[in-house]
DNA sequence: CTAATTCCTATTATAATCGCAGGAAAATAG
DNA sequence: CTATTTTCCTGCGATTATAATAGGAATTAG
């Protein structure tokens, strides 16, 4: 059940481009450097992200990536949906799946389908924004 | 993110035996006959399950399992928790992890927590009586 | 004793995840 | 035009998790 590391990098890699928005285009050097993973590592992901037009990358000297949207528009829903694939509990929820035999009478879908929707839910109604305001100032380390 | 083909065919096996349980022990050969899962990969799902104090075993001639609750009693938690060893999204929210040294200033860790807060919500507030209540009455095939 | 049944310990095959390497393509600066 | 920087693309290797099976020991009823 758990979320990958390509999910989870995926926020924080989010979170400190929007950090540093300002600054123009983000490379994944300085990304790499600020959250200890290594740059191979965050290509893979960051072209999920990519792909499913989160970030967008520009090539070349001066270049590097940046949010397509501002931070409170991008839902962390859609992050993990694009990161890890799909979001759903069980294949027959997965987004393009066909019903299988037993869903007529299949005593779980119905659980399934909610347990689907609270995630659904949670995570599309957190954005990229609120955890910009969570979890110290970025300094306070505890050693 | 997908829940583990154990955890699935626990919840149909104890729907199952929930259905059936006023026939008094029921065998593994019974359960894996209506519900198309071979007997020995059930077997080591319900081992599981007796760990965990959800259904009990008795060997022997006119042996087999029976539940430890009423169904109502039986929280989908509780089953997946045991079957899947937890339902933490991250690794940081299972049962007696330790800190990561980023946690204090982590941006993504109150995000988690409430993922975590929003599965666990649901997923106990969910019981096997109200499954047996759902999906047709076992007999409406479609074809 | 015999048959039925759970319990226990392994093993295998397959797939997914994690992470890295090498180089092609594009953009900019000089 | 050349050199440099950076994203883009393809593919590989190691490790781990899942899914499923196999064989037999322990227990109980009759």
């Amino acid at each position: 059940m758990l979320i990958s590391t390509k999910g989870r990098y995926a926020l924080r890699i989010l979170v400190d481009m929007a950090e540093h928005q300002s600054e123009g285009y983000i490379t994944l050097q300085e990304v790499a450097g600020r959250q200890d993973i290594s740059e191979k590592y965050l290509e893979s992901i960051v072209r999920e992200l990519v792909k499913g037009g989160i970030v967008s990358g520009q090539r070349g000297k001066g270049g590097g990536y940046r949010l397509c949207r501002p931070p409170e528009k991008i839902k962390v829903g859609d992050i993990l949906r694009c990161t890890e694939g799909s979001l759903a509990p069980v294949a027959c929820l997965m987004e393009g799946s066909v019903p299988c035999a037993r869903t007529a009478r299949c005593r779980t879908l119905e659980f399934w389908k909610g347990l689907d929707e609270a995630i659904r839910r949670y995570t599309d109604g957190y954005t990229i924004a609120d955890m910009m305001q969570s979890g110290g100032d970025g300094d306070d380390y505890i050693i």
